[in-house]
DNA sequence: TTTACATATCGCATTTTCTCGATATGATAG
DNA sequence: CTATCATATCGAGAAAATGCGATATGTAAA
């Protein structure tokens, strides 16, 4: 558990935003055409579609978040699908909680 | 609770040094010669001292984390002594397991 | 009330983060 | 194979954080 990164992956609004919009895929995104529910998450457009910022960036964000264990990426043909990695993040707050 | 000032305040190791070393101030610093054991905390020279940083730097730090409500001050003569606010710590911690 | 000391605040240079457009990579369809 | 679409990476300018020295403020001793 790489703390500092962590810290580091929360500290923006934005990310602190996709984290919270990926806990209800179903009521802050519309559905993907090749994928039926949200199983495996979000895809990157629709991320970006959303957070109002460039593809280089939400793609980096995404990368961030991910570096951080705090989300899980799935690739599935063209797309690539983010969601919330709920047990790591569970165990980061208990982690702060006992040890900051 | 302004989770996104915490994480600022949080978002820098020489600040989590800090609240590390008040864990146990007894441990980590010399005894203050007007103020027996750590019932208030540090005073801001030790810490800068150990800290290895300037004192206007250390001082901006711990009004950091003061305004974050990660430490408590008490001013005591000429000197600021800062402990930790380990209640809020803990809620903090708890807020992130839940809310993250 | 002057002096000295501890801390706080200010102004600024440096470093890091943010965010973009351009370009590269990877995947599928034609 | 080639074109196209989704995502990733690169390079750079803008914005924010870091951390310093100088200065201000608050407190107490002389």
């Amino acid at each position: 558990m790489d703390m500092i990164k962590t810290l580091k992956a929360l500290n923006n609004e934005k990310r602190l935003q996709i984290l919270e919009w990926l806990k209800e895929p179903e009521n802050n995104f519309p559905p993907h055409n090749d994928v039926p529910g949200f199983e495996q998450g979000v895809c990157v457009s629709n991320i970006q579609d959303k957070l109002g910022l460039s593809q280089s960036a939400t793609s980096q964000y995404m990368s961030m978040l991910e570096d951080a264990n705090l989300v899980i990426s799935t690739r599935i043909g063209k797309w690539t699908y983010y969601r919330r990695n709920d047990d790591a993040i569970q165990q980061f707050g208990e982690h702060l909680r006992d040890n900051l």
